[in-house]
DNA sequence: GCCAACGTTGGC
DNA sequence: GCCAACGTTGGC
């Protein structure tokens, strides 16, 4: 299957992308995302070695901040087994996980980071789901051209 | 911190 | 199967 490209927010006060090059390995596991659509996303179409931007949400500046990929395609979010976890769900089980995550690695940081304000001055990326209205999905599609574009405004060479 | 947009839940 | 109520997301 070709290489696809998504989009993942994170709000760094939770998991930077910082905290994620410091992670063992570059990597980590993306639990807590309790969205069907971006579920099915990570459930049904992540292949390893799939583009990941990495974005920072609910916090100055908004910005797309580095890349990533793949690791692990899809598997169970156990976290939502666990009852002292903050994403506890008791309708999902071991046996019947109703959540799924992957696993990503870091690669780099952009060279500079494209904040929201900049994404929305470029006539070329209108059509990504991060800028459209009411888009909340933390895990988004994105397209060939769009990630080839914001590789190149960040300053990376494309891979 | 506010609140619009949107997804989910549950009573009917 | 509708839809009001509720909870969450996330830009501002």
């Amino acid at each position: 299957m070709a290489k696809r490209y998504w989009l993942m927010k994170s709000e760094p006060n939770a998991f930077s992308f910082d905290d994620l090059m410091n992670s063992p390995d570059r990597t980590t596991c993306w639990d807590g995302v309790r969205n069907y659509q971006a579920r099915n996303f990570m459930r049904d179409d992540m292949q390893l070695g799939d583009g990941v931007l990495y974005y920072h949400s609910r916090i100055k500046p908004m910005a797309i901040v580095g890349i990533a990929t793949v690791v692990k395609t899809g598997y169970p979010d156990y976290t939502a087994h666990d009852p002292e976890d903050k994403h506890f769900d008791p309708k999902s089980s071991p046996e019947k996980p109703r959540w799924s995550m992957v696993d990503i690695q870091g690669i780099q940081a952009l060279k500079t980071p494209l904040t929201l304000t900049m994404l929305r001055d470029v006539e070329a990326l209108n059509d990504m789901p991060l800028l459209k209205k009411g888009q909340r999905l933390s895990v988004q599609p994105l397209s060939e051209g769009n990630w080839k574009n914001i590789l190149k405004l960040g300053g990376i060479e494309a891979s």
